[in-house]
DNA sequence: TATTGTTATACTCTATAACTATA
DNA sequence: TATAGTTATAGAGTATAACAATA
């Protein structure tokens, strides 16, 4: 059974996620961080310290701003900002556990509202999306 | 066959959504408005003319901010501003013309981006995510 | 001279507190 | 007095342009 004619509209998919994001988001803890500041974390968790440079192309901002991002970071003690030994021009940032605490507990809120909303769908509708997750996993890695 | 063990992981969908949305936000044209803006004038295009508290209640945000939203939509000639004629207190903002092509544009252009990112899956991935989308819409309605 | 990062400046977007106008 | 909205002020977050330091 060739899945030829999948029907799958962008418009709608694009409305569903950004309307799934949007209640997401209003579940964040208060004072959340920003979405850049969260990626940047969560970029540095996973792969390590990282340059400046490195960190703004990532993210798609611009230098400046990173600059900036990474010193409100450092100041709230979520990240720190280290020379790098062999080039003086290097700047390197890197998650502090603080930091990661921030991460799990954001995190750990997220699931729990997801959860609660899970709780007003049909197994068979949470079983759909289970069943999509590992496609749309694929189609933003 | 009843579903009682998804297995859907909060986390994991969380994150799936969260990178989908940035992947849809970077392909956003450029000057783009914001989020909120956005949101906003989605629901005057959906529910018609709107006051503004009911906006700030809506999209989240505080009285202030929604009065400065609207102060913006209006002098970049997307939305109106108009008075209540039964209760001289109550401010009215509808969106325009001009307005509703910019959100007809965003639309275009974002449907453009992710059919760009639906090329690279399989036919297989497709049809999964274009099964689950009504429950993801439902998820978040 | 090229690369890395910072500083200067300006704008959007948001919040809280204080205010005005209408009911 | 209560409600609807605005103004004042402050801060995060972003951009471009100009600058400093290192390679």
């Amino acid at each position: 059974m060739p899945a030829s004619k999948t029907a799958l509209d962008p418009a709608r998919l694009t409305a569903a996620v950004e309307r799934l994001f949007s209640v997401l988001r209003h579940g964040n803890p208060p004072n959340d961080i920003s979405l850049t500041a969260a990626s940047t974390l969560r970029r540095l968790e996973r792969e390590g310290p990282r340059r400046l440079t490195e960190l703004a192309a990532a993210e798609g901002v611009t230098q400046p701003a990173m600059t900036q991002l990474a010193q409100r970071l450092e100041r709230d003690g979520l990240a720190e900002r280290t020379t790098d030994a062999t080039d003086g021009r290097v700047v390197l940032v890197r998650v502090t556990q603080a930091g990661r605490d921030l991460l799990a507990r954001r995190r750990a809120v997220r699931a729990e509202h997801l959860t609660a909303l899970l709780r007003d769908l049909t197994p068979e509708d949470e079983a759909l999306i289970a069943a999509a997750l590992p496609a749309l996993e694929r189609l933003a890695p």
